[in-house]
DNA sequence: AATCGATACTAAGGAATCCTTAGTATCGGT
DNA sequence: ACCGATACTAAGGATTCCTTAGTATCGATT
């Protein structure tokens, strides 16, 4: 599969292995995740995002500028010492 | 360790997988990571957080009430669309 | 409609990683 | 100094993953 490629597996394994990780029969190691979500421009932590909303969250997590990111960060910060 | 029997591992082998994890030695499996976050009351995902920024907001975000939750989710969105 | 090529998918086994056991080291209390 | 408890590490059996080989599916072409 594409992906696969594009994230460095050899191409002859790219495809079972991609397949294997969207069964659920395997789980990519933590090298091969990071270089995942480097191809779909999210964080690594998105695989691991066991909900939607923290799934959303994390994928425009990626796309914020380091402006942004303060700025959610505080927020975040004022809203749990509440 | 303390940690891991909380999160469920036999006590015998608590103490060295623990260790295990923390020199990286080796990576706990999805399930053992999950159980490791709910003890320590952070999402799963916290455990692939690659910087401290990202790691802060996922640690307060397992803290929010679902109506900060979607305020959040909102602003994050609005910062995306520009 | 049949064939070809390319892509997607799955099964099975060799390779790599993890979990467990057994043992050593490092403390704090007595 | 000794003892017990806790932390840490090494090595191997158990488990999971990656690769190979093969089957299935689909679109394009004739």
């Amino acid at each position: 599969m594409a992906l696969g490629v594009a994230a460095g597996i050899d191409e002859s394994s790219a495809s079972p292995r991609i397949n294997q990780y969207e069964r659920g029969k395997h789980h990519p190691d933590a090298l091969t995740a990071a270089r995942l979500a480097r191809v779909l421009k999210v964080p690594s932590a998105y695989f691991a995002a066991d909900n939607d909303d923290l799934a959303e969250l994390l994928a425009l997590w990626e796309g914020l500028e380091p402006k942004q990111k303060d700025h959610l960060l505080a927020t975040v910060r004022e809203m749990s010492s509440s």
